[in-house]
DNA sequence: GGATGTGAAGTAGTTCACAGCC
DNA sequence: GGCTGTGAACTACTTCACATCC
């Protein structure tokens, strides 16, 4: 309301990870009818200390009461804009194997500006069926203009899968195919790899913060909250 | 051979994250036959620098040769050894909805000491058969023991899921569910939340790192390789 | 009183630059 | 010559401690 279209600048690698996390506690509190959260409540429940969330928020601009914590839906709100909710983002995700489904179908995953445009295979028994309200699309067909690939496809099949979406100026790619791909600079690639997080696990049950330690945590910044009442 | 069980100690959060994707970079030149690699090509395709890569492996006693880089196979093998995986870590699945069939029959997933033993659903359609080889049990029933837990139900059953684990000892959880948990002290939790890897991607092509930025990035510490030639 | 927001201090991680070894 | 491994410099992030405002 003060602050049109001010996007605060240069959030930290770290804060980024961590902006999603206060949301989703955020939302969960709307849910409940909650509406006012405090920096040490928030922290408690992602895993971080409350100086941390502090900081962090900060960096949207002044959104908190002195004395009284935040307001959790402006919390929410603000949260938004700073990552950039208020744009519409494309999607297109390519194999429709279990995994893809999965994303296709969960109600958590396209929230928040992201709209599914199209869905690709390979796979001629796939392709042409309906899934979570679109008609699968062959593989050999031009890809539609989006801004947001999802890979999903074997880890053979990666790397030619982005290249196509290059082509077809996708900016960003999501690839959850266990495989490093090479991109042209100005393509934008996340990489989610399940094995890497088990094995990022593991360790933490052997070494280091693990064992019967306090608070794991990790990049996404978070873990074993709730520190005994 | 020549430090039978030197498990060199405290190695960093992001070099924790940064290790599997260099194992899984060694994996591929192996199978591709080639076998010496140097930090300047593992760098390139991991998204990081040189440097980083070199005091990564440093940590990890001497394995690289001056002059002529690292051996794929003693990479592959060290890395193997500083994450733990001579050890045998019994994984549990519960919820085998797309997502928790698309983790059971990857083969990428429960790789490097990681063996599956149990499998747990609530629904009476999916308990009884037979996925990856394991007979799908009825949640109600005992959980056998075992190290990790990964949990792939809806998010309103996370909490509850993840307190019967904890109750029957397992001492790692991979959360699937895009719902915060809370565990006793000692319980290492890790969260993979497809929707806001889906989020920071976003940010990045609006602000930051991306519009046309050179090299991504994240927390699992890579991106965009590539640069030009 | 109570919780935010922030300068200042501390800590952790990265990058530089080069010595050391093959 | 080439590339690793590492002290030293630098940068980024976190934590402390408290002034500030409700």
């Amino acid at each position: 309301m003060a602050t049109p279209r001010l996007r605060a600048r240069k959030l930290s690698e770290p804060t980024i990870a961590r902006l999603p996390v206060y949301q989703r506690i955020a939302e969960g509190w709307l849910a409940r009818g909650q509406n006012r959260i405090d920096s040490r409540q928030i922290a408690e429940l992602a895993g971080v200390t409350a100086t941390t969330v502090r900081r962090d928020l900060a960096g949207l601009g002044t959104l908190g009461t002195r004395g009284a914590g935040y307001d959790v839906g402006v919390l929410n709100d603000r949260i938004g804009e700073a990552l950039g909710h208020d744009r519409k983002y494309d999607v297109i995700v390519v194999g429709l194997g279990n995994l893809g489904r999965a994303l296709v179908n969960s109600t958590n995953f396209l929230i928040r500006g992201a709209q599914l445009v199209a869905l690709y295979d390979v796979d001629p028994g796939v392709v042409g069926t309906e899934i979570a309200g679109h008609v699968v699309r062959p593989w050999s067909d031009p890809i539609v203009p989006a801004t947001v690939g999802v890979i999903c496809v074997p880890p053979e099949a990666a790397q030619e899968v982005a290249d196509k979406l290059v082509k077809a100026k996708v900016r960003g790619l999501l690839n959850f195919a266990p495989q490093v791909i090479t991109t042209p600079l100005g393509t934008a690639v996340h990489y989610v790899d399940f094995s890497i997080e088990l094995q990022i696990l593991m360790y933490h049950l052997n070494n280091g913060t693990g064992p019967l330690g306090g608070g794991l945590l990790h990049s996404l910044g978070l873990a074993n909250p709730l520190r005994g009442s």
